[in-house]
DNA sequence: CGTCTATCCTGTGGGC
DNA sequence: TGCCCACAGGATAGAC
């Protein structure tokens, strides 16, 4: 599942491949990919629109265009931007769309290739600067690594609710771009139960979530990401975080911290794992 | 408003 | 061996 560090590995790939050059044109496999816009209106919202810059807000890519559009996509389960150079094999299945970048001095002709086989993934073009704020920021915290996100604003966060504490992490605008795995991970790191009621969380336990999940992160963006099953990076090459994983998908196997068996609940609808004896904080 | 559930979708894998 | 069905889950709409 590409989380923050999944499309923050394949933003600092592409980054420096598509920032100043031009959008020769859009093609669209999949319908689905852009709704609510029509193919046609899709198309002709990017062709000619040069890429200013290729940046990420929570889980989303945020193509800055020329003319003061944006493009915003979403992987969501299963979905990869891949380069594809023109020389390249394209991929025989589950192509969504490609972004056909023209060649310029030094960088070879080729696409932005969204490939997605459950077909969950979106792209969107929003019209201006202020209708991008509006759109992330109705969906989206604070960034994990801004000063704004800190152990008082998850505290804030979790008062008066009910929900277990993992849900409250997986509730993209407490903090942007933790999903199942980071918050299992987190939640580990910081000894908590992920069932555990998030108003009975203390301050010092926020403190330390904050920390914790950051550092979760920071992990899996240095492992170039987690590759359970679909997720590739830019070039199409497996991250390697799912080899350093200290609970999550870990079930029956040891806890790195006391040797017990990992355990598989379901939390918030989620496949969870945590350590019953290094988590009953 | 908070919380929970269903929905979208298709490849995978467990069970028989 | 092959078939069937449950399952996986990010975001969002809708129910309560």
């Amino acid at each position: 599942m590409p989380e923050l560090p999944e499309v923050e590995t394949i933003r600092r790939q592409l980054a420096p491949i598509a920032e100043g050059r031009a959008i020769e044109a859009a093609e669209v496999n999949d319908d689905r990919w852009v709704l609510p816009h029509t193919v046609d209106e899709f198309e002709n919202l990017l062709a000619g629109r040069r890429i200013l810059k290729l940046g990420r807000r929570g889980k989303y890519f945020v193509l800055a265009l020329d003319g003061g559009s944006a493009l915003v996509m979403h992987l969501r389960m299963t979905g990869n931007l891949l380069f594809l150079p023109d020389d390249a094999e394209p991929p025989s299945a589950h192509l969504r769309g490609q972004l056909w970048l023209s060649g310029d001095q030094g960088r070879a002709a080729g696409s932005l290739a969204f490939v997605d086989p459950r077909r969950f993934g979106t792209a969107e073009v929003i019209a201006t600067q202020e209708a991008l704020n509006e759109y992330l920021d109705a969906r989206l915290g604070p960034e994990p690594f801004d000063a704004s996100f800190d152990g008082p604003s998850l505290h804030q966060h979790t008062r008066g609710r009910k929900s277990p504490v993992k849900a409250v992490l997986l509730d993209q605008r407490v903090v942007a771009g933790v999903g199942n795995i980071y918050a299992d991970e987190a939640l580990y790191r910081a000894g908590i139960a992920p069932h555990k009621r998030a108003a009975r969380l203390t301050r010092a336990q926020c403190e330390l979530l904050a920390e914790t999940i950051r550092d979760a992160l920071a992990a899996g963006i240095d492992a170039k990401g987690a590759s359970i099953d679909d997720f590739r990076d830019a070039y199409g090459v497996k991250g390697s975080f799912q080899d350093q994983f200290l609970v999550h998908r870990r079930e029956g196997l040891d806890c790195p911290g006391c040797g017990a068996a990992v355990v598989k609940t379901r939390v918030a609808g989620r496949g969870t794992y945590f350590c019953r004896a290094c988590q009953k904080n």
